[in-house]
DNA sequence: ACTGGTATCGATACCGTTACCGATACCAGT
DNA sequence: ACTGGTATCGGTAACGGTATCGATACCAGT
């Protein structure tokens, strides 16, 4: 008991034993084992993080975050990918929650009421990422979609703008995609105006679709005078279609993103996007659940919203 | 121990107390405590993922096809973030080991001398995936980087290109794109030619830097009728400031990188790279864990090559 | 000398599961 | 009836820590 409180920093022991159990540990390479430890505890020093999917590049950039915020602290992060599938997500959460984690990353707001169930009944701090449009379950680290969304419009409309069209891709339960479109929306139904066009594609590869689908929309409705997109991969799409069309993109045609994508600051055009803090909500995320396993107090349904920023042409 | 073993499938339990035991767990919600059969068996159904970073795509799609080769063995992936650090990358694997993880998965195949010994050490499946250019520890899942950089230069020969430039961008200890180049330059070699000129910086932003060391690069050397470049994120700068000054891309000056990112085959240009079998990697990776945990034998030092292909303009 | 308080220490039990091994039941063969 | 084999079952200990709590030592105050 003695060795353990020392290697623990626990109070009740005496200077000397704390130098003596140190040393013999360093003499016998004597490590820990936080398996035993966890299960002695029923609680782990692992925390569960689950993504909608890892096939781009925002989900790798909050996840390096996460790393980043947890370093250090003995916290070890597993992962789970959903596929955007409430189902798999329950499963999921279900398995981690089995580990007694520290606690849980989970992205966004609509976790089904099942899952909902099943997290108000174990005592485990949880982090919301990505969006604050809603009811959160522990803490909530993000921003607005649909406000996100509705200063875009705000923005594209004060720049002249009127005959707009939007360009989707992605799975239709990107409920967060969906959320911007109606901040979008609303902001042009606010300015009497309304979306021209509108196309969705169900496929995955957003900016081989971006790319297809701006063609198409750009031939239905050759008078728009700009495109909103569901993010900036299928923007790119966009982008490279004018390239390739030899429309001057951001003068008679303005294109718009989403998530402030690092290359959308390197084309040889200018578009519009928003750039989102995905690096810093993971770090967030990960700070926070270091200071819940400290003792800090939980902060369940206060939302935290970071700033994103508007880029312009 | 009836019920437990009816639960895990084991033999010696009758039917008739199998069904009893199902019957009983569903009616009470029973779920094992994954934690105490982990301690139990000093064996966890844990996995650990070390990848560099976490700010390209590339290791995202890795980790992605990781997670589906897993999916539904019940092994979980712990994950961390080397930095391209060997002291973080051999801390991080220690405190991977500690729990005991039923494998490793780790990148490349140039872990230190003192990574390698904790490994040796430690009974526990390792894959080494990416990379087989070297002595792998356990199996090795990957291609070799030095043949992707030398099959690159010599289909560019063979397509006529004559004056090479270089364009590196990253840590210095990227050992694999080092191991590229050195492909590049035998095959450069062998033709007798060799790079006219070569720049590297060691900035992050690697599409940002591309595009600034192209025109640089250029203005030093503007008869370069090819340029190679660590990887895709890096050339797509390339190809970005040649749209941006007019330089028609595959005519007059060739530009290559390394990756296959889905985006070079949207660009308005084409450009030549190397399409890696990423997810594949991943995936195989989990799944010879998978395989592992189901008593299949280890396979040290056993080196799968998967196949690159080769897209050109 | 006795009391009460504080600092420190360590024996014991327990966390939930599984390895191990002995017990039991039943059957076929003699 | 007895033996040996097979199928099934469950008691016990063990995995490596930590919570708990009683024991001990020492000191100051009376």
């Amino acid at each position: 008991m003695t060795a353990s409180r020392a290697l623990r920093g626990a109070p009740d022991v005496s200077r000397e034993n704390i130098d003596k159990v140190e040393r013999a540990a360093r003499e016998t390479g004597y490590v820990g084992n936080p398996l035993a430890t966890a299960f002695s505890n029923s609680k782990s020093n692992l925390i569960g993080v689950v993504v909608p999917s890892l096939n781009n590049i925002v989900f790798a950039e909050v996840m390096s975050g996460i790393a980043q915020g947890i370093d250090g602290s003995g916290l070890k992060p597993m992962f789970g990918v959903t596929d955007y599938d409430p189902v798999k997500e329950f499963e999921l959460i279900k398995s981690l929650l089995s580990w007694n984690p520290a606690g849980l990353i989970l992205t966004g707001l609509d976790q089904s009421e099942e899952t909902r169930d099943l997290l108000s009944v174990a005592a485990v701090p949880v982090v919301q990422i990505m969006d604050t449009d809603g009811d959160a379950l522990g803490a909530a680290i993000g921003f607005s979609h649909f406000q996100a969304g509705r200063e875009m419009a705000q923005a594209l409309i004060a720049r002249g703008r009127r005959r707009f069209g939007y360009v989707g891709c992605g799975l239709a339960n990107d409920l967060r995609a969906g959320r911007r479109l109606e901040g979008f929306k609303s902001a042009l139904d606010a300015a009497g105006l309304a979306l021209v066009a509108m196309r969705h594609d169900p496929e995955h590869s957003s900016t081989e679709a971006g790319r297809r689908i701006t063609a198409e929309i750009l031939h239905a409705h050759p008078d728009l005078d700009c495109i909103y997109y569901s993010n900036d991969d299928v923007a790119l799409g966009g982008v490279f279609s004018c390239l390739a069309q030899g429309i001057a993109v951001g003068d008679a045609l303005l294109l718009a993103g989403f998530n402030g994508l690092e290359m959308t600051r390197t084309l040889p055009v200018r578009i519009a996007t928003t750039i989102t803090p995905r690096r810093q909500i993971g770090f967030a995320a990960g700070r926070y659940l270091v200071e819940a396993k400290q003792g800090a107090p939980m902060r369940p349904n206060h939302k935290t919203v970071l700033p994103t920023v508007l880029s312009l042409p």
